[in-house]
Formats: structure tokens, sequence, C-alpha cells
DNA sequence: CGATGAACACCATGTTCATTA
DNA sequence: TAATGAACATGGTGTTCATCG
């Protein structure tokens, strides 16, 4: 029941998890679909020097389904093109809030990590 | 001559970088040998659960020569036990610098992004 | 061609094995 | 057994390919 196995050394958040941060905050606040959410991350972050592949999005969107965290619907998208995308919404409002704060934890902890190079190595 | 080449997407700093500053750090105030500087990292990250493992203390290590900022040499241990160890050294003051100001840019950044999540999903 | 997804490839790093003092 | 190092294995993620509307 209790056999521990080590699942990383504990260095930085993963890049997976911090995508899922965004996507869950993201649906909160409206329905959106994959390439969407990927150019709202790509803007935010350019300016960081950090662009996210369209890959890691949808790995990202499906794990969040696999979680039971997120729901999905297609739906045709109103432009001139009737084309269908795969929009995205809450299922478990619970399952989120849980999720977002063990990625919080992690942030916080991350944070730490770098903090302390800093003052450790530049003083 | 500019053939650009992504090396990666940029998010957070990563771990051979931020264990080759710690080394040098270190070693740049005295002598140290492999597993003792191991030793010295997850005394200092274990309140962060971070717990680096010998073989990558050691790969960094021998990037450090490569890079031309270290140089070794072996002396024997003054304990009771008279084993041979390697014992490092800053051999480029500017090149070990200027690394680690590459390091900090790096370091400034992954903070950044961690302030900006922290920011954009826990508001 | 936009959107989604899967397959494949690579690199960073973890785990295990070998050697020597 | 401590110390070093190499070999091997895996995970996370980047790149490419396939499909469908």
């Amino acid at each position: 029941m209790s056999s521990r196995k080590r699942e990383s050394t504990g260095f930085l958040l993963k890049q997976r998890a911090f995508l899922k941060l965004y996507l869950i905050t993201n649906i909160e606040n409206g329905r959106w679909y994959g390439l969407q959410l990927l150019d709202e991350m790509r803007k935010e972050f350019q300016p960081f020097g950090f662009e996210p592949q369209h890959s890691e999005i949808y790995r990202a969107l499906h794990d969040l389904l696999e979680d039971g965290i997120l729901t999905r619907g297609k739906i045709k998208k109103g432009d001139s093109k009737y084309q269908e995308v795969a929009v995205y919404s809450i299922k478990d409002k619970e399952k989120a809030k849980t999720y977002k704060k063990m990625v919080k934890a992690d942030l916080d902890r991350s944070s730490q990590i770098l903090r302390k190079a800093l003052e450790d190595n530049y003083s």
C-alpha cells in the first residue's frame, strides 16, 4: 500500500502541469478550442521567450479530459468556413480546484528554488 | 552564418545549468570533489524537495571541464583511508563570470514566468 | 488551409552497472 | 565501501506526418 516510488528528483515544475493550469483558467472564463488556446499562450509568453508547441497543448487537454476535469463538445465555427472544432468546458469544478491547488504548491516551491539560487550565487 | 535553429521552446531553466552554477560558486570558495558537492546540494535543497543524482553532478562537472571553466587535480583524501579524489578549481575566471551571467538571465526569466503564472491563475 | 491528433525522434535526466582506490 | 564514471533506460517534449472537414 505504501510502496513509495520516486517519480522525479523534484526540480522545477513541468511544462505539462504549467499548461494544464492555464488551460483550466482560460476555460473557466469561456469556451475555447485548442489552437485558440495555443495562440493565447504564445501571445502571453512571447515576451519571455517561451513558445509552446501545438502538440503539447493537445496533450495537456487530453490529460485534463482523462483527469475528468474537462469535458469536450464539437461545434461548428461561426466563420465563413464551416469547420468543426473541439470546444472545452469545465466538467468537475472541485477537481479543477484541487488540481490548481496542487500546481500552486509546485509553483511556489519552484519559485523558492529559483530565488534561493539568485541569493546564493549572486550576492 | 545566420541559420538560426530553435534549441528549445524556452520554458524554464534546465537542471544542468542550475547545477553548474552552484558548482562554480562552491568551487570559487574552496576545493571540492564530486560527492562532497552532491551532499552539499542535497542538504541545501532537501527542504524544497529537490534531490539531485550523483551522475548529474558528475556530468555537470565534466561539462565545466569541457567549457574550460574548471580544472581538475587528483589528491589523496586526508582521512584514515588513502583514496584519491578528483578536486576541482577555477581555471578561467572570465569564462566562469560569463557563464554565471548567462545563467542569471535565465534564472530571472524563469522567475518571471512563474510569477506571471501565479498572478494569472490565482487572483 | 485550419484544426486535431498520432507517430516518431531526440535530449535531459534518472537508474544501474563497472572500476579503482 | 567511497568515489568516479560509463552504459543503459525512461520521460517529457519537440518535430513530423496523417486525417478530416
